[in-house]
RNA sequence: GGAGGAGUGCCCGAGUGGUUAAAGGGGACGGGCUGUAAACCCGUUAGCUAUGCUUACGUUGGUUCAAAUCCAACCUCCUCCA
């Protein structure tokens, strides 16, 4: 297949997107007729989602774009058995008011992604438990069982990878790609839905749906995946100094959203611009041409506009703007991330140790004393040496604030109250 | 049900009575070099009210001056047999 006729085929393989798809032909030639109805499952193990799921959002806010309906699925049910897939460990059960918790955490992000209404190429969001609460294990069983054989299941990655490691997969993670499957059947059925998408260690769930799909309503199905994001040197991607890379902003300071960004490999910029902005492909290729430090002008590109995709233009251009001061300038910026203290505190003299701690800088007090100790340790921007050093209302700046860093990335504003 | 093997720090993995907060590697973090990049080099990598104390080698007990290391029971996993 060399070009699609599809709108949406095309764009997503232009940018990057596509991994493996099935029967992508016919794919092609129904996305191309009229609107096809598609959905991305995601699981609600935490309040919010990653960058490691941007991928799939993205995916669906380009199928609305190529004027077709996108459906976010939260598993709601199925983060009550928990995914298999690409893990050693089985996860730890959480309980119903911590997926509710999550999931009402974790939608207000579509809306920035997506339109969401009534309309033929609006956006929903439904949750799986609604039905998957409901089934009779009796009548499933009978109903959907035969359509799966153990000896097919076996040969899935998520199931094989398991066992050649020789980790215990239970049973009720064994059956997660069995719900997976049928809530594709069960989304065909009541909102027309005909394609799954995911990151590619969703293949094999979403291969299953498509056979449980087609030997029970012989409906004709379709996944599309993409690769899984790794950066160029082949680490992992979406980790900072604090752990994932959260989209909620009250889990990651848009700030930081923005540094994680900016801090791309120069070999994945063009990759992640097409990805994960809407620059037109042309702008993109030119700004890949850049060399060297000149690249550092599409990294900033890169994370301002991602930024402002999750959090809003004018957080986005803040963030920027912060950066600008604190690198390029090297100059006080006030819209770093700030931590509170209390103004008697610090007329009593607060601890050097205390105050990293308490700034998220040092998750405790000897990781603080080895910061101190190793020389990455700044107030106001000048090293601290040493470790008895209290903090007192002499180092408050003009700007009305202590800034504290450690090493040349990680700045926060103390700020009393 | 029977026989054997395994469970170590964030992860992998060495260690089989004392100098072991536990080799080595990975990851992560910090420093250097740079461009807030990669690669590379160096360092750090349990907590604390810190010349000491506490916690830590699946769990719980026991032996011993002393245990990750020996013993017992239990839990979990793996392999082979039935």
């Amino acid at each position: 297949m060399t070009s699609y006729k599809s709108d949406f085929l095309r764009v997503m393989r232009e940018r990057g997107y596509i991994h493996q798809c099935s029967n992508e032909d016919a794919l092609d030639a129904k996305a191309s007729s009229g609107i096809i109805t598609a959905y991305v499952g995601f699981d609600c193990t935490a309040a919010s989602l990653h960058v490691g799921n941007l991928l799939g959002i993205m995916m669906l806010r380009k199928l609305q774009q190529a004027g077709h309906k996108p459906i976010v699925l939260i598993g709601g049910g199925t983060t009550r058995v928990g995914d298999p897939s690409g893990k050693d460990d089985t996860r730890k059960l959480l309980s119903d008011e911590q997926i509710n918790e999550n999931i009402a955490s974790i939608r207000t992000v579509f809306e920035r992604f997506l339109t969401f209404g009534d309309g033929p190429t609006d956006a929903l969001l439904v949750n799986n438990e609604d039905w998957l609460l409901k089934l009779n294990y009796i009548d499933f069983l009978r109903d959907y069982g035969p359509h799966f054989t153990i000896n097919r299941m076996m040969t899935f990655d998520s199931v094989k990878l398991r066992l050649e490691r020789e980790q215990p997969l239970t049973f009720l993670e064994f059956n997660y790609m069995i719900f997976q499957a049928y809530d594709f059947l069960e989304l065909n059925r009541q909102h027309d839905v005909t394609l799954q998408m995911g990151g590619s260690d969703q293949w094999g769930n979403i291969i299953n749906g498509i056979e449980l799909g087609r030997r029970v309503d012989q409906a004709e199905l379709y996944a599309l995946t993409t690769a899984l994001l790794t950066t160029s040197s082949g680490t992992k991607m979406g980790k900072t100094a604090k752990g994932a890379v959260w989209l909620n902003e009250d889990m990651l300071s848009p700030y930081d959203y923005w540094q994680f960004w900016r801090n791309t490999e120069d070999n994945d910029v063009g990759r992640f611009l097409r990805l994960f902005t809407e620059l037109p492909l042309a702008e993109i290729a030119e700004l890949e041409t850049l060399e060297g430090a000149d690249l550092n002008e599409a990294k900033k590109l890169l994370a301002t506009t991602a930024c402002a995709m999750a959090h809003g233009e004018e957080k986005a251009l803040a963030a920027s703007e912060t950066a600008r001061k604190t690198f390029e300038q090297g100059t006080m910026a006030s819209g770093l991330p700030s931590v509170d203290i209390n103004a008697s505190d610090l007329d009593n003299g607060l601890g050097l140790l205390t105050a990293l701690v308490t700034a998220g800088l040092a998750s405790s007090n000897g990781e603080a004393r080895r910061h101190i100790k190793g020389g990455a340790v700044k107030i106001n921007d000048v090293k601290a040496e040493n470790e008895k050093r209290l903090l007192g209302g002499d180092d408050i700046s003009d700007d009305g604030v202590i800034k504290l860093s450690v090493g040349k990335k990680r700045h926060v504003l103390l700020k009393t109250t």
